[in-house]
DNA sequence: GTGCCTAAGAGTTTCAGATC
DNA sequence: GATCTGAAACTCTTAGGCAC
């Protein structure tokens, strides 16, 4: 392995000098610069990361805890997030471990800060670990219910951009596919919001206004939607969690023989671009995932750069209306 | 054999000082 | 003042020496 001092040999200049010659530092002569650029790379030079955050303390890694790969809103946020941290020149390490094996991985390799979504913040169980975090702590998600800096969406204002839009549009009788049982506060929030919203609005609201589900993936909305779909008098609209159950619902209209928006308008949580190319171009509601991730990579390199500073940052949604709605026939 | 202590080594950055 | 050098420091692991 090629190091500084193999440059400095041939260079004919001291270690320090190279050093700081391809950190670009002023007092190094612009020709000795150049020449010392030409040997590393004729040589191959690859920094030493280990070597470099020995002396900086800083390892230039983030810690990702991810709550699982199999959701599409989730594959779309860390694709633009990994982005958004090379762009800070950060490298990106993802584990979907529980949460105490991650932390624990994670402090051995020194991480300089670590996200955690705000899906695990409520497993008591897994955040026993929390307390070992040698690093600055970010979590997405679910503000309020944890003592941690975060980035959290509004997302109960975002369902009742659906809930108001889907009203403007003369539904009086929608439907919201979430969770409302469990642990996750992030879905809480959306149902409480929902249910609030179709109160203030006069629309009818029972037991069957909430389809309840095991889960958050497609094969969850499609069993739930299955259900609705047998119901003597189904709802014209419905809200979605998110968009894998989304799915789940045009896989469950689709072998009934229904048509969206015609027989039923489908609103969606997850401002994501992968809505426009679903079964219909579907309307949305959320933060886009470009904003969240430039947000977050943002709040992290702050908390690397000030690690004893609290942050509390919230992010408002829009609606993005798209062929999945329409008015009431 | 076990336990404790100390020194060395890894590659890089950075500060203080030397040279021109 | 510009440019360069030398040495200390960073953290952790391993090896060697010593006492029991």
């Amino acid at each position: 392995m090629v190091t500084i001092k193999d440059i400095a040999k041939r260079a004919g200049v001291s270690f320090s000098t190279v050093s700081k010659a391809l950190l670009g530092n002023p007092n190094i002569k612009a020709v000795t610069k150049e020449r010392i650029w030409e040997i590393a790379r004729e040589m191959g030079y690859q920094p030493n990361i280990a070597a470099r955050s020995l002396v900086s303390r800083k390892s230039g890694a983030i810690g990702i805890i991810w709550p699982t790969v199999e959701r599409g809103a989730l594959s779309s946020l860390i694709t633009k997030l990994n982005d958004e941290l090379e762009r800070r020149g950060y490298t990106t390490l993802l584990s979907i471990s529980r949460t105490d094996a991650a932390i624990e991985s994670f402090n051995r390799y020194r991480m300089d800060a670590v996200l955690l979504f705000g899906d695990h913040s409520g497993n008591r169980d897994e955040l026993s670990g929390i307390g070992s975090m040698q690093s600055p702590l970010l979590v997405y998600g679910a503000a309020g219910s944890h003592p941690f800096s975060t980035v959290d969406v509004n997302r109960g204002q975002a369902i009742r951009l659906a809930v108001r839009h889907l009203a403007e549009l003369g539904h009086s009788r929608i439907a919201y596919l979430g969770r409302p049982d469990g642990d996750d506060p992030m879905q809480t929030v959306k149902i409480e919001a929902f249910l609030d919203e179709a109160r203030t609005l006069g629309l009818r609201v029972d037991d069957e206004s909430i389809l309840r589900i095991e889960g958050l993936e497609t094969h969850d909305g499609y069993i739930a939607a299955e259900a609705m779909f047998g119901w003597p008098s189904p709802p014209t609209a419905v809200i979605s969690g998110g968009v894998d159950l989304t799915r789940g619902i045009y896989r469950a209209a689709r072998e009934r023989g229904l048509r969206v928006p015609e027989d039923l308008s489908v609103v969606s949580y997850d401002n994501i671009p992968l809505m426009e190319d679903l079964d219909v171009p579907t309307t949305a509601v959320g933060v886009s995932v470009h904003a969240i991730a430039s947000v977050i990579a943002e709040a992290l390199h702050k908390l690397i750069e000030m690690s004893d500073e609290q942050l509390t940052i919230a992010l408002e949604p829009e609606i993005v209306v798209r062929s999945s709605s329409t008015r009431l026939q």
